[in-house]
DNA sequence: TCAAAAGTGTTATCCTTACACCCATGT
DNA sequence: ACATGGGTGTAAGGATAACACTTTTGA
């Protein structure tokens, strides 16, 4: 069957499409991950089947639907994978090409064999809402500094880990950097490899720890000129609620009251009359996403101005 | 997740490697075309050799060598298209997916069969250098205002083609409203109709004109953030080519004093003692590229603070 | 001397950032 | 009463947008 295809065009290719499922909760960024056969972490893969799903993104929906239980809301086509080192280190095995999406969920309920994982595990870096991690000083910088050999590569490991402040975009730059060191399990492993054990943040199957990668960095910049933050918030939020999804989506601290004038001055809530059962303090107004602002405004978003 | 691997396997798919190649000369941006088998234009299409090349960037440099003759410079990748209307109607053929790139290019020339279209021949209602277009007012807008139905396609339109100032970056929304509303030619053909004769712009084989608004808008949005520009300026230029070069890909006019402060607060660029023959004017000096800052600043670059 | 393009000074305005403080509720 | 989180006023600094003006060349 294949053969025929590949006859006919001279490049038949096995395609699938991985989505990096993205969801909120506890103050976390959570990955859904799925468990593979020598139980490494992977994200979730599904095929494209040429005949059943007029769209991508349609085709995606549904094996989402069917295998991990889960209806997505918001879904964004990532990045198209397809070198060569992807498949195992195998020379003579059929070319992949991976379709990655970025796809934002409320819920948690998960199919069974699946799991949420803490972003921040894979990246413990990112995390600098209670101040620079302390992995950074500690074992990433010191690590970096030995591994650079000239100028420019110096000058790349204060552009990426020594900035101040931070800035919470380039999270596949850093990731990058940090294979190119050797300072990710992933590294070694593609060279055929054992890990060393001074290696840092959780690792994945393959490139999936990349394409994680991508997807958070895709999320971050995108959050501060489309509304995507109201698709892992429930339907009534409280403005602190907002503004901690935010925080931890950005991976830093914001300014109270200046994250609230954005919001007001952005229309993109409505106040709802109602109040939470607080949480252990003054009462707080529910809000709702106002719809209308994406027919208002340009760029309508939350987050961290990167500049 | 077992079903994952027998669905690997069992898609063979044919796949293509897609460019939108760019160039900018005598202040208009251009789109590399080939002629298709019918006359129609299209973007240039190579295969993707699943053994000879190891990353699609370099399969993709490979085959526009072989059959433009042209060298790129810059390449990214824009995006993979696959849904099921991109082949011609027929109901059975095997699916395809291509894979979309932006490339820049300084040089013009091309391989024989091979063109450059100008950019706002395609979309003649994106350039606003001179005010904006007569054909907004006089056709789209009075066609759009008559095909919206309702509340939510009337702000629509007024989103993307009635704001001020213009928001250039929309490129894709906007073709999608008019393909939406048959004002494209496109439009009709996906039907299997016969254009009307009050279609705007030049039309392109299948989606292919959706692919260089994508290709469009993302680099007049990378432009504010990237130095992608100088990728298509020769080695040295004046700022006010640069400017032009920028106006020509934004599509707008910049306050040429503002422009000059922020190439200077950004240290995008350095001077070389030299000046030019002037083209009728004061001469001026000459500038080159500096390449240092893309290791000093997050995000350097020129164009419409899009916001 | 005049047209044409290069190049500069200055100001009003808005957005960002940061400070500090008051308010309403449960225990 | 006090701890906890909700909610607001105000001001300094910097970036943006817009004004007009001077300088240097070729014809």
């Amino acid at each position: 069957m294949v053969g025929t295809i590949a006859a006919m065009t001279g490049s038949g290719i096995a395609v699938t499409l991985d989505a990096v499922i993205v969801a909120v909760s506890d103050d976390r960024p959570r990955i859904l991950t799925v468990e593979g056969p020598e139980g490494e972490r992977r994200i979730p893969s599904g095929p494209l089947d040429p005949d059943a799903d007029k769209t991508l993104e349609r085709a995606l929906r549904r094996w989402i639907a069917e295998q991990a239980g889960i209806e997505i809301g918001y879904a964004e086509q990532l990045y198209t994978f397809g070198d060569r080192n992807r498949a195992h280190r195998g020379r003579d095995d059929p070319r992949r090409l991976s379709v990655a999406y970025l796809a934002l969920v409320r819920e948690e309920a998960t199919a069974p064999g699946a799991g949420w994982l803490d972003w921040y595990d894979l990246f413990p870096w990112e995390d600098h809402r209670t101040g620079s991690p302390a992995i950074i000083a500690e074992v990433i910088l010191p690590a970096l500094r030995q591994w650079a050999g000239d100028d420019a590569e110096r000058r790349r490991v204060a552009m990426m880990f020594g900035r101040d402040p931070w800035d919470g975009i380039r999270v596949l730059d850093r990731y990058e950097l940090l294979y190119e060191a050797g300072l990710v399990a992933e590294a070694a492993v593609d060279r055929g490899e054992v890990p060393p054990p001074d290696v840092v943040g959780t690792a994945m199957a393959l490139d999936h720890r990349r394409i994680a990668a991508t997807g958070l960095g895709r999320l971050r910049g995108k959050l501060t000129y489309r509304p995507l933050v109201f698709e892992l918030l429930p339907e009534l939020f409280t403005l602190s609620e907002l503004q901690r999804t935010v925080e931890t989506l950005a991976g830093v601290r914001l300014h109270k009251q200046n994250f609230r004038r954005l919001v007001e001055r952005n229309g993109l809530v409505e106040g709802t009359g109602k109040r939470t059962a607080s949480t252990g303090g003054r009462p707080a107004e529910l809000f709702r996403f106002r719809r209308a602002v994406v027919d208002e405004r340009p760029r309508p978003g939350l987050g961290v101005p990167y500049r």
